[in-house]
DNA sequence: ACAAAAGTGTTGCGCATACACCCATGT
DNA sequence: ACATGGGTGTATGCGCAACACTTTTGT
């Protein structure tokens, strides 16, 4: 790590023009989890997933939703200049971020060969953003031809995202290929059809992977439901990540290490009233990196 | 997806120099598991995970050892170049590869500011490698202090890797940072001291972190180990990479749907010979991405 | 009264842990 | 004979799925 006397003479005849450069930049898929409005009095609102996008105003891809980015800043660090660029193009200030992949491909920007390092970015629907549009999630997943082979097998699934944001919807078809031989396992995931600029619905689609996965055993749900919720809260925003329905008393059981009972009550509800809760600040003390 | 006229009109105009660009390297923490010879003719050779690593003789550290990696090329994809890289570099063919963490911070690299995505690649012991040594691991985790606070905690580990082969040492001590208070999380990694080039310790951390926690719910582990195996092999593989020993007959009902039993057996080894295994391809059929 | 959510209790099954035990082999 | 690994059986207990049931509120 440090710095001998030949690296020093090395430096100072060092010429930073010699290899090929690439463009890069960082881009946030945001998400948040709302709660849809609801016209009988004694149901709870239902939760829902959303993703911010902004409206592409200039080529390439004008007129098209991408997920929030830009080029990177060589005096700053990844982390910190992502962090200044939602802060500055669509005013978010607190949310959760962590790296998710960094994509690559040759033509996935029409320009010039542009790397992405992506994050994804969680906030509570609390904080309200400038210049774009939140859109509901609509997913379809259909195992459309599974072959068993010798030593493996092949699968092919189609994913249909559909988002939605009154009127504008965008339509999104990924293929995922998985081709099994051995131990040679081989995935591919290719756009068949995007509404959106560049290949930003593969990057929603890791993120939403990664959310759904990191659910089971992190408590990383917490950053997109507010301070104080009640525990059928946290049970919806767990049901629409997943997608299915869980069983309330088990439910309970699971979580109660992630959580502190507060003595707050919510009423006027039309039901019996709700004890809130907290996330409890103490509970993942043996994490590791 | 689709480019539009408005597009096109753009590119014809558009020129690449207009950003900032930083150089971007692919690298591998390239992993084996190997047998340590034994002189005792009944018992099994002891399983152990090695990193294979490059001496640089040229500045920057010149004289370090280091991850392989090259600065990536234009014309193809990240994964792509460094298949090549490792291919050309270092004979590598057969191997498990995945994207690890994008290294991006200001002075990771003393000559301007370059980006590392780096891969996790995994080899069994039968691929001979030219241009490189494998070192083997010594791992020690100290938490020196844990302070409780009133929303959240703050620990700070020190993390101790030594690694080895023959003759040549290479310390390295890392620091790892949690700050937790209410739903703010944040872990910085830091390097106290390395022996090894750029920020290399950091990839491999990360690299044995990754391995270790895929351990639990993939078959990643196959990829270290050679096509035929017996049970206790691989139960001695799990147990090097955890660092903790596990219970002969529970190992091999929570296995036994990874594998496929074979029909043929060890021998001349003085014990009762045991059967041996290969790894069941048609286990993870309903994995995602 | 009733619909909806809040919350508790119970039962049974499956799986993991821990341990005991027998088998087969080469020297 | 014996050390070593190979391999099986089983008791105990915990955790989780499933379901039943009670409580509390506003209209």
């Amino acid at each position: 790590m440090q710095i001998s006397n030949d690296d020093k003479k090395f430096l100072e005849l060092y010429s930073d023009s010699k290899y090929q450069k690439p463009s890069v930049t960082v881009d946030a898929v945001i998400l948040r989890m709302i709660d849809k409005e609801n016209d009988n009095y004694r149901k709870l609102p239902e939760k829902k997933l959303q993703v911010f996008l902004t409206y592409r105003k200039y080529p390439p891809f004008v007129d098209h939703y991408a997920v929030v980015g830009t080029f990177i800043d060589l005096n700053n660090t990844l982390e910190h200049t992502l962090d200044l660029c939602v802060k500055n193009k669509i005013s978010l200030n607190n949310f959760y971020k962590e790296q998710l992949f960094t994509f690559g491909d040759k033509q996935r920007d029409p320009r010039t060969r542009v790397l992405s390092v992506s994050y994804l970015l969680l906030t509570n629907a609390e904080e309200s953003l400038s210049n774009g549009e939140w859109f509901d999630f609509e997913i379809k997943q259909t195992e459309n031809k599974t072959e068993v082979l010798n030593d493996g097998y092949a699968v092919e699934k189609d994913i249909i995202i559909t988002l939605r944001n009154g009127e504008t919807i965008l339509n999104n078809h990924l293929k995922l290929k998985i081709n099994s031989s051995g131990l040679k396992m081989e995935k591919v995931l290719e756009i068949v059809s995007s509404d959106l600029a560049f290949d930003h619905i593969k990057l929603i689609y890791f993120a939403l992977d990664r959310l759904k996965n990191k659910l089971e055993y992190t408590d990383i749900a917490f950053n997109l439901l507010p301070q104080k919720f009640t525990l059928t809260e946290l049970k919806n925003c767990y049901e629409e990540i997943l997608g299915t329905k869980l069983l309330d008393a088990n439910f309970r059981r699971k979580t109660s290490d992630l959580v502190c009972p507060l003595n707050e009550f919510t009423g006027e509800k039309g039901h019996r009233p709700s004890q809130l809760f907290t996330h409890n600040p103490n509970w993942d003390r043996d994490a590791n990196f």
